[in-house]
DNA sequence: AAAAGTGCTTTGAATTTCAAAGTAAATGTG
DNA sequence: CACATTTACTTTGAAATTCAAAGCACTTTT
């Protein structure tokens, strides 16, 4: 019997990653600082998974200014909601197959 | 709020060990070979996921002979099982303690 | 105006991943 | 029996990934 791991998304293995869409399966969009904090992140680690899922086409960065501040906002995109949704699947089936 | 995404179990984290953790939380034991094609890996990639997990002690590499060739066979440490369940249950936490 | 803080981005060293090549013993073939 | 091939893994190293420190372009404080 096989077991289809290769069904899972690399997009979504990691840690960071897996928090981000998670987070933004249910939140509309998320700005840099709270998904950091939220992630107990450093600044760097969270810009280059963010700029990973980007590339995907999994999310969309959005930049604009809060009064003279930058602000950078991020959502995920249709895609990547179904993206992620199918990796969910296919954990959900990969834990359960397991033993038949 | 925070996500805890440190809660998860880095060893986990690849496709390979949570299929090879997976299969050996349902059977007491599973050969190279099995196991392999179970998984559809490539011997190398197979080896040296199993030698990572074994490092970890979360499982047991048993080599015998079967007839005259030799047989490879690997089960989860209790250690192993642990491990396992806790990271599935941060998964599990993460996935749904998202939105609260 | 100098110093410190904010909000990210860039960089690069360390780690990880994975398949090709290697090894050693068993087995098949002429 | 000599040999090529197969089996059951292991070793190797190039490529990809991960992550935090340092960098950068501002803004705010002193």
């Amino acid at each position: 019997m096989k077991i289809h791991i290769h069904n899972l998304n690399k997009a979504f293995e990691n840690r960071v990653r897996l928090g981000i869409m998670s987070i933004l399966m249910v939140n509309d969009s998320m700005d840099f600082n709270t998904l950091k904090e939220m992630l107990e992140l450093t600044d760097g680690n969270l810009a280059s998974h963010v700029t990973a899922l980007e590339k995907e086409g999994y999310l969309h960065i959005k930049k604009e200014f809060a009064g003279k501040k930058t602000l950078t906002t991020y959502s995920a995109t249709k895609t990547g909601v179904k993206a992620f949704n199918e990796h969910l699947d296919a954990l959900e089936k990969l834990l359960k197959d397991r033993n038949t």
